[in-house]
DNA sequence: CCCATATGAGACGTCGATGTCTCACGCTGG
DNA sequence: CCAGCGTGAGACATCGACGTCTCATATGGG
């Protein structure tokens, strides 16, 4: 009887991730629920996207607990952390969109917590000699976010096999697509 | 008095790029016109996007022929696609984000070929050994859709610099991330 | 000069989504 | 057993955007 709502958002984040102009209705259909009681647990779709905001954060927070950014190489840091940070790829790249409609209003802090951490990971990178030092540690970051959003676009539509997600970001972003001279 | 349809898509482009949500009075007032004669040369929302996309798709095109793609090296040919391209990245990135809520409806031939184009590219830079073999040609593609889309919100938000927009995009495409060994 | 044509301004109806409210039902705890 | 709470279903008003229409105006060509 009681209705879970994180399980609602967890629903709600599943499906606006396939299809982000999900109606509220929609939404509640997909949870299970009607309408009605959506609305008693989210007075509207805006406290929805915030909820689902501090949800996709807060995976984002465990995804870099998970990967220990600190430990290791920062190349190895990096396929932790793109192995890690998989599972919320889709709801990164709704928010991310999300986002930019909030032109006016100030985004959640939370979000540069997250983006300080990555950028201190290449920055680690780049101090320990493992990185290039060209390209900003904010670009790398901003580049992570894209690909991911790209890879999870391409196994989305099928283009690409779920499987090859990990391998194809961290590739590229490390390697890009130059072959190595194996001299 | 004859309004130039060719500038009120631009302006149109100009406008969807910064804010996706644009209505039509507002797409109409910063083309300089009414609502009602904007409604005369563009049936509705949904003309208006397809002529966008038919615009994007023709700069797209001209870009492409520009790079002259089959010339020199491929790694040359992904600088001057790059080159060629950034004036279209934001409204690729609108129309990428546009086509996602067509979920049912074909999408218009013309990005295929496109994507083809780009493709062979790559493959052509595959065969020639200059590119590794084991990041297919489709995911470079669409990484480049992914990098291009997140370099343009960097300078579009002000977080990066218009100048280093090719270079973070070709370098960390080509390159990578990782410093290379200066034997 | 005059008329045809295109435009601007605005009113109007429509539609979809939202938010609010009421009411009946079922489950659960006392 | 019964009272209370949460829920489902649906009605209702609102709101924003859209598409259509009319009319006045100005502009440009004949």
């Amino acid at each position: 009887m009681a209705v879970d709502p994180d399980h609602v958002l967890r629903t709600a984040a599943a499906l606006l991730t396939r299809k982000s102009t999900a109606t509220m209705d929609e939404v509640a259909r997909a949870a299970g629920i009607s309408r009605a009681t959506l609305h008693r647990h989210f007075a509207g779709r805006d406290a929805l996207v915030r909820a689902l905001e501090s949800l996709g954060i807060e995976e984002c927070r465990a995804a870099l607990d998970a990967a220990r950014l600190d430990e290791g190489t920062a190349s190895e840091a990096v396929r932790r952390l793109v192995a890690a940070i998989e599972p919320v790829a889709g709801l990164l790249a709704f928010l991310y969109t999300e986002n930019q409609l909030f032109e006016g209003e100030e985004q959640n802090p939370g979000w540069t917590l997250i983006d300080d951490r990555i950028s201190a990971l290449f920055r680690r990178g780049q101090l320990s000699g493992e990185f290039r030092i060209d390209l900003t540690p904010a670009w790398l970051t901003e580049a992570l976010y894209g690909l991911l959003a790209s890879a999870a676009w391409m196994v989305h539509s099928g283009k690409g096999a779920p499987k090859d997600f990990q391998h194809m970001i961290v590739e590229l972003l490390l390697g890009g697509a130059l072959r190595r001279e194996e001299s």
